[in-house]
DNA sequence: CGACATTTTGAGTCAGCTCAATCAGTGTGG
DNA sequence: CCACACTGATTGAGCTGACTCAAAATGTCG
């Protein structure tokens, strides 16, 4: 099976080369592997987990529960990001997080992460930068519900999907595996599903992009990209 | 004038005291008093700051502004935040801090807060669990604004307000200083100032709170709490 | 093939929007 | 002390983007 820490290394390295000794740390930190079906699981909202888990392969995603019954996702997640690293700093979890698609995570022992950090305070650093970018995104989730149309936001999310997988080398750019279903965008947008629909539809109709199976082909980027203002920068991620 | 550190010790202190060689440290830290105006600008999208601002008085708000003009506000900050917190591990800014009344905030050069965390790393650690913190708050935010009504969603905010104020000795959990306008609340919440405006009329006619010259006085927590959801053990503060 | 999940469409409704005034509070200059 | 300017709160009226309910069509998978 693939080492689970490639995806991870990748990413951090997009800002700066790891030293072979910080990569070897990563590598052998203690991880446990575990394989979740669609719905399962990583972690419940209330849980105060002592471990953290990283995306390995698959989809996971964030959400809560609001009073009404409704669901809002906050945010989804690819190979090499860590949803729950905050976990280290907050005792329990205001949020839950599950997996999209069959995925692969690999769970760290709190007290590994924590000595690793003092062990090399620069990956410390690196892992609370990831942190801020998780931070960043929803907050571009927040100006695209808030304050931007149904198809914007729509836009905006399939740029940024599209964008964040390319980064991690599962996607060309043009095609791109894309698991989620219209009613998971509707909770990630703050839409009902049937407008999600019309939406899609509209974004089809006007020759932006085109569906397959669990999958976006995006046909005009420029014009996706104008449609739900979407400018990278926010990733971080090198340009290309 | 007062010691410029005294909120921020306050705040981290709420989680564990702190020892006198670490408060010392943080209160020799070099800073750069400077006073604002209602609308001066802490830092512009696009910049790339080399200090980073904490609130001493007053009220800051973080916002963007999308394509079509409009305003999203993504967070209020009171005495002892550090909005831009974030700026010492992303280069450039994607959105703006700007005061939103006339406030007191201490600039504090990149390079020390750098060497602090080398000297200190469970400071370091206590300033990561705050930027945590900070995206629990924006997570909320997230939620009530894709599938909250606009009540809640108002009754959300203002109990997030007053909580924090309270937690940083600035109101008594009744009555609190509440400088947003009623535009400025439509701009957090995704709502028109019309519609703002009905929505608090709709509280105060329940009875629940009331407003005087930038201030409001809850008359009803339970009733405001529950119609919000508000439950804010997310703001990680001491219970009481 | 059957059961279930997902997408699509139609039709009617409504929360929240825009436009347009009006009213109230505050500060400023004369 | 008053007129004026300006900001913010309030109200009315009509509109619309997005919602809900309901059903049909289309996958998908054991």
């Amino acid at each position: 099976m693939q080492q689970p820490f490639v995806p991870l290394v990748r990413k951090l390295e997009q800002l700066q080369a790891l030293t072979a000794a910080q990569r070897e740390v990563l590598q052998k930190l203690p991880v446990t592997v575990r394989e979740l079906a669609p719905g399962d699981h990583v972690v419940h909202e209330g849980d105060k987990p002592k471990l953290v888990c990283m995306v390995v392969a698959g989809v996971t995603y964030r959400y809560t529960i609001v009073g009404s019954g409704k669901r809002q996702i906050m945010a989804f997640y690819i190979p090499g990001d860590i949803p729950d690293l905050s976990s280290l700093f907050i005792e329990q979890m205001d949020h839950s997080v599950a997996a999209l698609v069959p995925s692969t995570i690999a769970a760290i022992p709190h007290g590994a992460m924590r000595r690793l950090f003092e062990q090399d305070p620069l990956l410390g650093e690196m892992f609370w930068r990831e942190t801020l970018i998780d931070a960043a995104i929803i907050r571009r989730w927040l100006a695209s519900v808030g304050r931007r149309t149904a198809s914007a936001c729509l836009a905006h999310i399939i740029c940024e999907f599209v964008t964040r997988m390319r980064a991690a080398g599962l996607s060309d750019g043009v095609t791109c595996d894309f698991p989620m279903t219209q009613t998971d965008l509707g909770d990630a947008a703050g839409l009902s599903t049937v407008h999600v629909n019309r939406t899609l539809r509209d974004l089809r109709d006007r020759g932006l992009v085109t569906w397959g199976p669990r999958s976006v082909t995006i046909h005009d980027w420029a014009g996706l990209a104008a449609l739900g203002e979407f400018d990278p920068s926010y990733l971080q991620l090198p340009r290309r």
